[in-house]
DNA sequence: GATAAAACGATAATGATTATCATTGAAATA
DNA sequence: TATTTCAATGATAATCATTATCGTTTTATC
């Protein structure tokens, strides 16, 4: 678990290597993922930080640019499920998956190493270098089975 | 494995068991995805239908309907990922994840047993009823790497 | 401070998908 | 078989998320 500080700094670290320009807009990007729990799509983010910092004139064009970025330099991650557009998390937790109530959106992640274990050997028999993985179970949760 | 005319009846007994008409339609859209081996946007299943059957009238209203029914009754399944859009196949295959090279847009299909068991695990100790599940390796494929 | 290029905000454009609506056609019934 | 009803269709307008454009503003460098 990383802390939000390092996070920044590692950003401020990628944007110099890569030799562009550091901008106060990625920053805040990443600092709404970093601290809402959750998942959020582009739109969310947009809003949330209109509400955090009424005073920010930050446009949603931007909020997109920032987000594939932060994607692009691995800071983030995206899953695409039900009707909603791509949701966003930040890359700090730990590395998991999702169990998602297809009734009410709930969403519970959950980690398995023996899962990780099969998929790294079922790339390395398909002769494929993994990069990232994606994984979603639906179903009904308890509340939600009634 | 079924053959096409099982699925063909099945999805007459679908149709009529909840009260449905019965239309040509839908039919084809399911037959092109039962011998289209892959993966197919409603955009391709809609020219394949109009390469294949160029009288057929068929609107891209309606195979986007199709589509959606067909995987509603659990005839078709769908997979989201790259950039153009929901990808279906048909459900006459054995269950199967996916390898997807992120190069060149190569797919390979694999299944595990192990894997479905735990995620079974998964699901029971979270107290889901899983109705499905999908799994995306991404990464890039041997003649890809260099 | 001057300069060049990156990044921005506003917004038009795009592309996939969905909604609308008048018309057609399937199937139940007379 | 003709009538009736309502699901389904085709055409197309509308919507929604995302991307492209473009003139302006910032950042980093000199």
């Amino acid at each position: 678990m990383v802390n939000s500080e390092n996070v920044i700094d590692e950003l401020k670290k990628i944007v110099k290597q890569k030799g562009l320009k550091y901008t106060e807009q990625r920053e805040v990007v990443l600092n709404i993922l970093l601290h809402a729990d959750g998942h959020l799509t582009a739109e969310e983010v947009y809003n949330l930080i209109k509400t955090k910092k009424p005073d920010s004139n930050i446009g949603i064009a931007t909020v997109y640019r920032a987000l594939g970025f932060l994607e692009e330099v691995n800071l983030i991650t995206s899953i695409t499920f039900g009707t909603d557009g791509k949701k966003y998390e930040s890359n700090t937790k730990e590395h998991h998956d999702h169990l998602i109530c297809t009734t009410c959106g709930k969403i519970v992640e959950f980690m398995d190493d023996e899962i990780e274990k099969r998929q790294d050997r079922i790339a390395k028999k398909n002769k494929f270098k993994i990069t990232s993985h994606s994984m979603q179970l639906y179903g009904v949760c308890e509340s939600c089975k009634n």
